[in-house]
DNA sequence: TTTAATATGTAGACACCGTCAACAAATGAA
DNA sequence: TTCATTTGTTGACGGTGTCTACATATTAAA
């Protein structure tokens, strides 16, 4: 039995190692004999339960979307009145608070998806999160399914879209008027909700089938 | 002087061999030495013209934003009757034709800004494309110009986010209705438009103000 | 034109990296 | 107790970026 805990502690020491490398030095510097040498065993342990370095990596990521679907969840429930809003921000701070894990989850390439297909179900998961609260919007209307993707692709990629350009500085280089970095997430909310509450959705579907 | 014409063929032959590594093994796959293979050289010329591995990648990233900013402009202009309708076109089909450019863009983590300021001003520039794009069509309402930077961040946003996301073929396994991975494109254009067409920027300027 | 300096390319070494293979020790089942 | 499986160690191989030392070629100065 004390076995079946040492690994277990083992593989949990290097997953923690692991996000320690990537929190001080990003996901490029991960290496796995620096976390062996944080271990303080040998550089080939780790083999032992990660089969390479894209396997841990993967392992990592799929807990990251696990935590961040779980996240999304919570705060899109809270927000019970307007749940679209809820998720919105929650989004937009998950992203500046844990960048790291962000950056982790969507601007690192993904391994090998058929290897790793549980990386995948939780990626899945965290966009049903916005899917299904768009399906429960619609509820009723015509082509509620496709209307309801079509508006998670819009939102999702409006909210990732900024979420990535802040984290990479970029927006620092561009000599904005005052304000506007700090106002940009508040302002792309309600261009979000206006875009959602006039017809053009219905047009759109009406157009397209 | 065939020394110069020398150096510039083989500063630009590296550059040259770089792109085409980058084509077929993704910027990861980028090694000094696999460059100087192919040339032929030793594993230590291309040194002679860039400092370091990152010297050459923000080199090649420079030119690609250089490109880039230019399409923008060019196709911008061409459809003057609707220059930001032309522009999301040409944004997203030049994301989604030069997939690798643009993930060298802005996939990639940044070199160090500081020691690479060529790289940030043709970023910048990309950027203004819009920006002043934006500019023109405020022009004569009040706080024109952080109106335009606000809209200008939203749309960037969306149409980043989107051509990112696409890029990252997380698509496939989100098992959308039909025709959305198709029309998601078009659907976000024209929620952008109908967000810009109503009140929302005015009542946000006015507020914020 | 000869000489000195500078620019450019080469060769070797070093310290990393991921990971394969061979081995040792520990654990569990027979 | 024996034997197989699991787990960890050690050593090696080929790969990387890049530092140093050296050789050569080109240019400028004398």
């Amino acid at each position: 039995m004390t076995k079946t805990i040492n690994d277990l502690e083992l593989k949990e020491a290097c997953i923690q190692a692991a996000r320690e490398v990537i929190a001080e030095q990003g996901v490029e510097g991960l290496s796995m004999r620096d976390v062996s040498r944080r271990l303080d065993i040998s550089h080939q342990a780790p083999y032992r339960h990660f089969a390479s370095r894209d396997h841990l990596l993967a392992e990592i990521m799929r807990r990251c979307f696990e935590d961040f679907a779980h996240f999304l969840d919570q705060n899109a429930n809270a927000h019970a009145e307007d749940a679209l809003r809820g998720m919105g921000e929650a989004y937009m701070g998950y992203a500046s608070r844990m960048p790291l894990e962000y950056r982790l989850m969507f601007g690192t390439p993904w391994p090998e998806p058929a290897a790793h297909p549980e990386l995948i179900k939780h990626a899945v998961h965290a966009f049903d999160v916005l899917r299904q609260n768009l399906l429960k919007k619609n509820d009723g209307k015509k082509h509620a399914k496709k209307r309801a993707e079509l508006e998670a692709m819009f939102i999702w990629s409006a909210l990732h879209g900024l979420a990535t350009i802040e984290q990479s500085n970029v927006m620092q280089h561009l000599v904005l008027s005052k304000g506007v970095q700090a106002q940009s997430k508040d302002f792309m909310m309600l261009m979000i909700q206006s875009a959602l509450a006039s017809g053009t959705s219905d047009e759109f579907i009406n157009h397209a089938s």
